[in-house]
DNA sequence: TTCCGGGCTA
DNA sequence: TAGCCCGGAA
């Protein structure tokens, strides 16, 4: 690995790039319902949560349908918590939705039915940790603070230190982050969000739009030629088909569009899929189980159902 | 067909 | 540190 560079001393005009990349997103970012103006500081927190494991695409229609039937944390806490579960559909790792409701139960009983705006109050909420606590302070309202996501690690990962590809998350990032931000807390928040959708639509991960960034003349990682100089690689993730994940997503599947209860044999026969694997015969059941630990599903007299 | 992105909890 | 879900990109 290259030595960086004694860090601050010889950068160029950090103020420019923030200014540059903030004009860029003025007219480049997406239209995003949740950036619309008046998006209550609840909705906001929900598309955080939403987009903590998921591409906007699929979030849009779930966020909107979401809002519109749970507009406040105490519509949505007074529903059982596996109305969420059921609400959050295919959107991915379904314990978040069951975090989602805690949390709403959190703001409404302890916090008045309003989302917290101290980054502290937030952390303490449950789901949520350092990017969404201070998404949410910053975006729903307008606080002065480092948001950064991993598009924004791998923005400045390559931008700042000239390295092609963020590992793991660096105790230094928010540090780096905090001194590009503007002083002005609207700024910093405008620059908050244009670092993340550089990263998303422009500084990307696999298949990077260099000739299209705003901010290439800034650019350390292209000032060096683009060298493959990336750090161990992150662990490659375990492949989905056969997995724990897969049996798991099958059951909720199963028990999310059951009006009734379903059988536990109902339930470890949708774990195995169509193919019936018999790799690992233990699998749906440890799948059941760990749904259940998780509170996912309840089983009441052998069947299992949605909590 | 395979690979991989995404933040949080325990 | 491992585990968690699904769909779109490669």
């Amino acid at each position: 690995m290259p030595t960086s560079r004694s860090v601050p001393a010889s950068t160029p005009d950090r103020a420019g790039l923030a200014r540059t990349l903030s004009n860029w997103f003025a007219h480049a970012a997406r239209d995003l319902p949740w950036r619309a103006q008046g998006t209550s500081p609840w909705a906001v927190l929900v598309s955080e949560f939403m987009l903590q494991q998921t591409q906007v695409d699929r979030v849009i229609p779930r966020w909107t349908a979401w809002i519109e039937r749970w507009p406040t944390p105490s519509a949505l806490a007074a529903e059982v918590p596996g109305e969420a579960v059921r609400a959050w559909d295919r959107l991915g790792y379904p314990r978040r939705a069951l975090w989602l409701h805690r949390a709403a139960v959190e703001i409404a009983t302890l916090h008045g039915d309003v989302v917290p705006r101290d980054v502290q109050q937030l952390l303490a909420l449950t789901g949520i940790g350092p990017y969404t606590a201070r998404a949410v302070a910053a975006f729903a309202y307008g606080e002065h603070h480092p948001v950064v996501d991993t598009n924004t690690r791998r923005v400045l990962a390559r931008a700042i230190h000239g390295i092609a590809a963020a590992g793991m998350p660096r105790s230094t990032d928010l540090d780096d982050m905090a001194a590009l931000l503007p002083p002005d807390p609207a700024e910093a928040a405008v620059f908050n969000a244009a670092a993340m959708e550089l990263g998303a639509i422009v500084c990307t991960a696999r298949t990077p739009l260099c000739d299209a960034c705003p901010i290439a003349a800034w650019c350390e990682w292209r000032g060096a030629g683009y060298p493959d100089n990336s750090p161990e690689k992150r662990p490659k993730q375990a492949k989905f088909e056969g997995s724990d994940r897969q049996a798991r997503g099958r059951i909720m599947a199963l028990v999310r569009r059951s009006a009734e209860p379903v059988s536990r044999d109902a339930a470890l026969n949708a774990a195995r899929g169509k193919h019936r694997e018999p790799h690992d015969v233990t699998q749906p059941q440890r799948a059941y189980d760990s749904l259940i630990a998780d509170g996912l599903i309840v089983e009441l007299e052998g069947r299992a159902q949605l909590p």
